[in-house]
RNA sequence: GCCCGGGUGACAGAGCGGCUAAUGUGACCGCCUGCAGAGCGGUUUCUUGGGGGUUCGACUCCCUCCCCGGGCACCA
């Protein structure tokens, strides 16, 4: 079955098919490095990891990329109040995000591209504008890019020119010409960081690195550009503007990919709100693993509620698929050759297993997916107690090896810390089952206390006894 | 005002032209059990925002209204 993709400049799921073979490239807007990220960059990023992982799954070569903004009008601000250094502005939060990326597995993106790293691309792309007529020189030494002289304008949103509220939200720079103008390059103010450039000291517009960077590692067209909604006007529009100007390819992005925002308690999050959630302290509450599940409990292009009520419900749901998983693996290790629960367990795999593919092709429906892997659990479960066979649970487990492949949920951490837990365990398992025999209660619910005070939890089935973590 | 999304059981959230409308959470009952936990079985609740239309047939397509979220020119 193809893969569908919701296209944005199109508002059509479009069967994918990479520009280059099994080649695909996907550019990701990444994050500004001034203050902590949070909920809501959390839950892009663990989309565009799980679009990454299941194109690669498919077969598809993918080269990754992902912008940091390290230089721009957020950046400059902290630097008036704080007073600290650009870079060790820069440095702090770029390792807070990278913790983050960690705990929620986010392990697919290929090169992070710094901005500043690109000065000689951008200005190029600059030039390049300028050269055909797409831009001019303010009496500052900024460059803005002239949407007068891109017919395209607006193609990706829907926006009409005429139509829209200039200044609704922010205020028009009064050195372009026409409020749609954006900067390309943006003059030194005193005090604030700069590039020598052809137009003076100054440093890139927000648009332009993501072009320059892309077009760079990624040519003048590539499959796949994803961001959050938010950035479809102004931004990606820009980037159109931009890229289709400069190289003459159109379009600049065969397929654009837009995640729904994240809102708290039903208000978008905003830091002036005061329900500002960053990712550090959403991890004090839930563990990287439950965040993950809860992100993609949802479709991506819907909005997420991050609300109490529904991360312990996604915690919940994560522990109960989790464990269902860990249990199929115990089982294996001990399982008999064969059990009456083996042709129901093989076929409710062969079942999950298409589920789970149509659910992915369908626009990376993480959410479907997510229910076929539930009911393989019950599959699972159900089989266990009745009693099942090694090749129908290697299966078993085989099927949700290749679903955390994509998702990335319930692998352990360390194959090799795994080990070595897994054989100091069974011996304490055994060490009870011996009190237990004794009937000497007091010395086995000691031992099934101890571990639970260090996270792990004994369970007595009639298979024998089972350990997973809390 | 304009441009996108969306409104499905107590809650979360799939399905988007045709079988009793997934799945999970919650609640309740039962089984299992030294105790506990998890699991299993069962029960609980939806005719799919309102109205109109197309069709043999619509949650699914079209029109209209209401409501919610996002964007409208430097937010992932």
């Amino acid at each position: 079955m193809p893969l569908r993709i919701y296209n944005t400049l199109t508002r059509r799921k479009e069967e994918f098919v990479p520009l280059h073979g099994n080649r695909v490239s996907m550019f990701v807007c990444g994050i500004t490095p001034q203050d902590s990220a949070h909920v809501g960059h959390a839950k892009t990023y663990v989309a565009f990891d799980v679009v990454a992982r299941y194109l690669r799954q498919k077969g598809y070569a993918v080269f990754y990329l992902q912008n940091v903004t390290d230089m721009e009008d957020r950046i400059i601000e902290k630097i008036e109040k704080t007073g600290k250094d650009w870079r060790d502005i820069v440095a702090t939060y770029w390792r807070e995000f990278q913790e983050g990326m960690r705990a929620l597995r986010c392990d697919s993106v290929n090169l992070y591209a710094r901005a500043t790293d690109y000065i000689p691309e951008i200005i190029a792309q600059i030039q390049g504008l300028l050269q055909k007529g797409f831009a001019y020189v303010a009496r500052d030494g900024s460059v803005y890019y002239d949407t007068t002289k891109y017919t395209d304008w607006g193609k990706l949103s829907g926006q009409k020119v005429e139509e829209l509220r200039p200044g609704a939200r922010v205020t028009p720079d009064p050195n372009k010409r026409n409020p749609a103008d954006f900067a390309l390059w943006k003059a030194q103010k005193p005090g604030e960081p700069a590039w020598d450039s052809p137009w003076g000291k100054g440093r890139p517009g927000w648009h332009i690195e993501d072009t320059a960077i892309s077009i760079h590692h990624l040519g003048p067209q590539y499959d796949l550009h994803g961001s959050a909604v938010e950035h479809v006007f102004p931004h990606h529009e820009a980037e159109i503007a931009q890229a289709e100007a400069f190289t003459g390819v159109k379009p600049f992005v065969r397929t654009w990919m837009h995640t729904g925002m994240l809102m708290v308690a039903g208000e978008e999050m905003h830091k002036s709100l005061g329900n500002f959630w960053a990712l550090k302290d959403a991890l004090k509450v839930v563990s990287g693993d439950e965040l993950r599940f809860f992100l993609l409990n949802a479709q991506y292009r819907s909005p997420i509620n991050f609300t109490q009520a529904g991360l312990e419900e996604a915690s919940a749901a994560y522990r109960r698929v989790r464990d269902g998983v860990v249990n199929a693996r115990a089982a294996e290790r001990v399982a008999p050759a064969s059990g009456s629960g083996d042709a129901g367990l093989k076929a409710a795999v062969a079942t999950a297993r298409a589920g789970f593919t149509a659910a992915m092709d369908d626009d990376f429906n993480t959410r479907e997916a997510i229910a076929a892997i539930h009911d393989l659990v019950s599959a699972s479960n159900r089989a266990l107690e009745a009693g099942a066979g090694r090749a129908a649970l290697h299966e078993t487990v085989e099927a949700f090896r290749e679903f955390d492949e994509v998702l990335s949920l319930f692998s352990p951490p360390s194959a090799d810390a795994d080990r070595i837990l897994t054989g100091v365990l069974d011996f304490l398992v055994q060490l009870r089952e011996d009190a237990r025999k004794r009937k000497d209660f007091a010395t086995s619910d000691t031992i099934r206390t101890r571990l639970a005070d260090l996270g792990i939890v004994l369970e007595d089935t009639k298979d024998g006894v089972r350990w997973r973590r809390k």
